[in-house]
DNA sequence: CAAACAATCACTCGATCGGGGGATTAAATC
DNA sequence: GATTTAATCCCCCGATCGAGTGATTGTTTG
């Protein structure tokens, strides 16, 4: 291990126990240092920009810009940054995306200290991390049709208690299309009726409640 | 502050990282003293019964026993033992059930460092402690009609995507008697539809997805 | 270019839902 | 003992939903 040159971390998270657990995890390894850290996605964007980690440990769930969101943005301005989205479950939808979105590595809060020092240098090597736990709610829905953008709007209408007429109006299309587009989400996510779909669409992260 | 007897705190959260962050903040305090830590419900229990903590930290959401299920039994086996729930926001209903059940303090994960100590002190010192953001979260819906166990369990239903009959034959009812009470969760829930009512129970905690 | 997909709309029809009116019983609370 | 609440059941009926079976248009992708 090259002592003179540590893996310079940058923390993301607004919860500041966190901070401080992934702060004093770091301080323990003597072949890391963290450089800085940040509460919202602006602040992560900001922050990268000026310390220019190795290595970016970020929330998915950030007040201002979430942390994919975040995490896009600062892939646009260096491409080779190593980004490990560090957070606690959030549905199936949530992991695929941040993947997608050139994240190198998913880590759970729940894991364990060692699993994540492991992935910081294991990413820091140029390699891409996914724990075992992860994969296996990736591989649960692999292949699952994703809903559209306009599946997920409609879907989002429904949870809100609202008629098929209601959503027609609401989107500017007509009763025939909004019933066509509900079909398609209950046969994507496997629900018996729209409420089931509600709910399986809030446990996978499709939509917010 | 008595130097010679410093608040001995049992810290209990199923994640290693939040926990490492707790014991650095206590580590940093000279009249704390973190003397246990707990992953689970049961551990929780046990961890309780040999050390006898002053203040137990206890998050919610545990992998065996809930938080809140732990705290019961702490509290049967010591009347006088103070817990503070320290968790993400899990809905008003787990605020409402933590704190009728018995905890002097609830402080959610995302609150500053310097509250957490503050937030000790002040339970140790025998008053209960709850945040005005986490008391404005309570008093949003404070005087609403809770609902009924048997309420809740036809809720449970309809969001697995179950129809009235199904849920009657489900449960030995007849499905007029499903009718009503999905009437009654609607009105307590103030729901349009039984779907926003899904919906709303899980955004407020009432439900499980 | 063909194929696949997203998004739009139309018509029918039986099943299901939810509002409106009740009612009874048992348990808990006052 | 009176009141409240939970849980149960009944009938009627219009509104809504979801299945079935279509179609058109534009975009993306192999």
């Amino acid at each position: 291990m090259d002592v003179s040159s540590p893996i310079r971390i940058f923390c993301v998270d607004d919860h500041p126990i966190m901070r401080e657990g992934i702060a004093t995890i770091i301080r323990n390894e003597p072949d890391m240092l963290l450089v800085a850290e940040a509460a919202t996605g602006r602040e992560a964007i900001q922050g990268y920009r000026e310390h220019r980690p190795d290595i970016t440990l970020m929330d998915l769930r950030l007040p201002d810009i979430g942390g994919i969101d975040a995490m896009i943005a600062i892939r646009t301005l260096a491409a080779d940054a190593r980004v490990i989205m560090l957070t606690t479950y959030e549905g199936d939808v949530e992991i695929q995306r941040a993947l997608q979105a050139g994240a190198q590595g998913y880590m759970l809060k729940s894991m364990p200290r060692k699993q994540l020092v492991e992935m910081i240098r294991k990413v820091h090597s140029g390699k891409k991390s996914i724990p075992p736990e992860v994969a296996a709610h990736l591989a649960e829905h692999f292949g699952d049709e994703s809903l559209s953008k306009r599946e997920i709007e409609v879907l989002q209408k429904i949870a809100g208690g609202n008629r098929n007429g209601d959503i027609a109006s609401l989107l500017f299309i007509s009763e025939e299309t909004v019933k066509a587009h509900i079909k398609h989400i209950m046969e994507k996510l496997g629900a018996g009726d729209r409420t089931e779909a509600v709910a399986i669409g809030i446990r996978r992260g499709i939509i917010q409640v």
